[in-house]
DNA sequence: TATAAAATCTACTAATTAGTATCGGATATT
DNA sequence: AATATCCGATACTAATTAGTAGATTTTATA
């Protein structure tokens, strides 16, 4: 075996642990909560000691700071891949359907919503920052246009669409209804689209 | 001075500190949530020692529950004062409204809703329970009516409705209206009341 | 003013957890 | 097979915080 294969072995096998702390750290978080989750849950689920974690990432801070970006990638990559040819309220209404999914899967932490102290943190991430600016911009761009077409309200400040629209990701009531409810996943997911559009009325 | 007027004394004093502890609390839990609140931030807030507030509640668990059972209180209390002629879309709205104000003014922690771990604890409470489900039995009755009426969506499973209704009680966009834009606390009411009942379309 | 009673505070304990120093064991080359 | 290198785990430190014991001060009455 030369030693070229045998790094890239090694490489591989690394970022194949790195991927599988950062999915441990995206459902640990859901559950839990930034505050709630410690460095041992994590090191547990993977199967590691919290040492070789650290080998990973270098702070709790570090670590969920990546989990987020991969997050946020994820999202970026769905825009991306979505048919060109669908409207902006095509596009809005794809890509809160995908959120919807990732969190009713048990992979869309509340945070940075909930906690101040946690939108801190995040904030003085920039690689985070830069990302989340790169979507919003995206957003920012398909909700005026939309607002333009008349698909979203036109007398609604578009900040206060943005902002609501966000906010329909990590809405608590879709954990409810899979929780309280006997409804399916696919129901869930299409109630909860209806009412951000179109409200309770 | 009697005996009895001193005892009533005593006792006034103990009721207004106790209060005074529950306003700090309701404070801290809003702009930290449950698990960073300590129980040294509530007697630094109030300006008495941690023994002193031990003596009003008997652990962390006991004082969020009591202080989330005010907000409860307050809310049905709300209710009861509104004018009976008002439609049940009405009452829904102003209750709302209410708590959109509430929450805008600092008093409306985001639990339960975020964290499973607070919300197991608080269905340990059994007067907050019992609370809850009074105010929910309320609510339902006005959304079961309201939809009756077709001024909410008859087609809408009424715990969507329900559910998202709660949400908005405890929505972050109106958090971020009121950090990030220069809106006026008024005009966030009425944009979040007619997002909540109309979507962004 | 002296004493009894109550309330309050200072200073502690025990438990948790982020982060690390060091040791033992696996792997690879000679 | 022997040795060098690297990886990971055990077992620690330091800091935080819920909850408490005992000292201290304040208040009320005689």
């Amino acid at each position: 075996m030369s030693i070229f294969s045998q790094i890239s072995f090694k490489d591989q096998a690394f970022k194949l642990r790195e991927n599988a702390i950062l999915d441990a750290t995206t459902a640990v978080l859901s559950s839990k909560g930034f505050d709630l989750m410690t460095m041992d849950d994590i090191a547990g689920v993977v199967g590691i000691s919290k040492p070789s974690l650290y080998k990973h990432f270098k702070s709790k801070e570090d670590l969920v700071g990546e989990a987020l970006i991969r997050l946020i990638d994820g999202a970026i990559e769905y825009m991306a891949q979505l048919d060109d040819a669908l409207s902006p309220i095509g596009k809005l209404s794809a890509l809160l359907e995908w959120a919807l999914r990732v969190r009713l899967a048990g992979g869309m932490p509340f945070l940075p919503s909930t906690s101040p102290q946690v939108r801190e943190m995040l904030m003085r991430n920039m690689r985070y920052v830069l990302k989340v600016m790169k979507l919003n911009g995206q957003l920012e761009k398909l909700v005026a246009a939309a607002q333009k077409t008349g698909d979203l309200n036109p007398d609604l400040p578009s900040d206060v669409i943005l902002f609501s629209y966000y906010s329909r990701t990590c809405d608590p009531a879709a954990e409810f209804l899979q929780k309280f409810s006997k409804m399916s996943t696919e129901d869930i997911v299409t109630h909860m689209l209806k009412v951000a559009f179109n409200g309770i009325k």
